[in-house]
DNA sequence: TATATTTGCCTAACCGATTGAGCAAATTTA
DNA sequence: TAAATTTGCTCAATCGGTTAGGCAAATATA
């Protein structure tokens, strides 16, 4: 692609570059260049589609307008949604996005970092996998902006925007509990995000608040990447004595919707025999209502209070 | 972020900024630098972890290892799944990615093409919103490197990566034929979109095929971005006589979705009543399934073109 | 010992912008 | 009319790399 330099037009023009990156950038009044000058470098300019080489300005500037987004998987809906969200937000003032995803990796979570810092991005938005306090107390030390979304890490003190976990599971388990169920379980996935610490709280202190006991085999863990292998053996354990639940809370959309395709398979009533819960974003869910009641996320909330915070707004 | 750059290297250890470019490049050998300085420049790069800037870099090689992409919606899981599939490959080949969506708007995209190209990107990978032949036509003059996916401009020859749609649907309406439906209608959103033209002609093609006749009504598009609203009261005339129809096929995934839910509230049996199919994504419909039969997209194989053929591998 | 070759590294231009300092000409003020 | 100010620009350094070309010293060859 042929493009145009300042170079160029200043030949082409006989002005200097200064004089004529000084009327592009709008400080021509302001650097007392003639209305005259201005407007021949305009035309030229506009003539021949004349666009700054953003490398060079970020280079000279300093800056590149470019936020980094880094989430475990873009192709999560809930990732996308936030990606959505940050990249109007971050647009608005000025700022493009470029994103990696970490496939939960710590490794390569770190070496997406590193190449956003080459890249010179401006700021950091980033879901981190909780794994990486080396990586997050580096920036943190070098004072490099950034902001941690979803996934929080309990030991560092840094700019975070994330779900009110305790309030919404409170709340889905409340779903279960006022409906009449009283053997809830819980299901999780097995993966030490403080997220999904803390909607166990919740689910343990809520079931707590209404004098229910968690009993052994309550509380399920899957291993992360085959839920859907296990899930299925899981569910019917949990409705088998002696844990017979009539209930279940998921901590995840996900899981709720494997554990809706396998209680189809299965031929079991929902929510006649076991009622389900789910806490994750509503819109994807609601299409099976009323089977699976899901408690639903500020995603566009996080989304622009992340950019907010980050561009400090 | 205090960095380290080539020219402090260079002070720090009295040797040029070239030879310790060659270095780090590892063309030390072929520069000739003896092993000693060699290892010491190495050493010190390691001990300040040096890092290069990579706007610099892009600028000098006149290439930044960045590739566009472009869609109408990243927060739609098909473009979503794309995307990520799209910066997997990427990744392979040392390339970054750097993504925008349109809206469907021709405006923004026209703005996003230029700013990526400002960006310096390598190349493009775009579904775009279809409205934007001289945009298109632009790239093509100039001979930058682009991948049209999933949408396509009949008038330009352009490097494209589609779903087969013709297949694809034809083997949707099939599906509710074989199952003994005869009065088939096919809904889709009003949108110019070759895709969703070339869905349609395959419908009627298949119903063609099968001596099904189309009748008047059988075909229904709504309003983009107010499919919610209508479909309800499209639906329930599509049910009634003198329409009747016993088979609905949907031109996308979420169309069925917001279908389902309508008939869910309607209180009407799927398929008892009414046998729906889509064609799009499976993994997120076979949730519903049977009620609602869904023909599959190869996304990740669209993902991998795209990149293979800008890359050109 | 004189010449040729190799070794080892450096110089400087370039990529395409931004920006503070400065300078000559025109105009104003004293 | 001389000095001061304003006008209208330009110079040149800088950002942080890459790379062709060159040069002096060391070593090999004649």
């Amino acid at each position: 692609m042929k493009t145009i330099s300042l170079q160029d037009i200043s030949k082409e023009l006989g002005i200097s570059k200064a004089t004529i990156s000084y009327v592009i950038n709008g400080r021509g009044d302001e650097k007392r260049i003639s209305k005259e000058t201005q407007e021949k470098v305009k035309q030229f300019a506009k003539k021949h589609n004349y666009k700054a080489n953003q490398l060079a300005r970020a280079l000279s500037r300093g800056k590149t307008d470019l936020i980094g987004l880094i989430v475990p998987n873009i192709s999560d809906t809930f990732f996308a949604r936030i990606a959505r969200r940050i990249e109007i937000k971050a647009e608005q003032s000025g700022f493009d996005v470029i994103f990696s995803s970490t496939g939960e990796n710590i490794e390569s979570e770190k070496k997406i970092i590193q190449s956003m810092l080459e890249r010179q991005v401006d700021g950091l938005i980033m879901a981190s996998c909780q794994k990486n306090e080396e990586g997050i107390l580096h920036l943190k030390r070098n004072s490099f902006p950034f902001v941690l979304i979803d996934r929080e890490y309990p030991g560092i003190e840094a700019n975070f925007v994330g779900l009110d976990n305790e309030a919404g599971m409170a709340s889905a388990v409340e779903q279960l509990i006022k409906s009449g169920r009283k053997r809830i379980g819980f299901v999780s996935v097995a993966l030490s995000l403080e997220t999904l610490h803390e909607r166990l709280t919740a689910y343990r202190r809520t079931m707590e608040n209404y004098g229910l006991q968690v009993e052994e085999g309550f509380v399920q863990k899957l291993d992360y990447g085959s839920e859907g292998v296990n899930i299925k053996r899981l569910i019917k354990k949990m409705l088998q004595p002696p844990t017979r639940v009539d209930g279940i809370v998921f901590a995840t959309h996900f899981l709720a919707a494997e554990a809706m395709r396998v209680l189809k398979a299965m031929e079991i009533q929902v929510p006649a025999e076991v009622a389900l819960v789910s806490y994750g974003q509503k819109k994807d869910f609601d299409i099976y209502e009323p089977p699976v009641t899901a408690v639903s996320l500020p995603i566009n909330e996080m989304g622009d209070k992340a950019v907010d915070i980050l561009l400090q707004n």
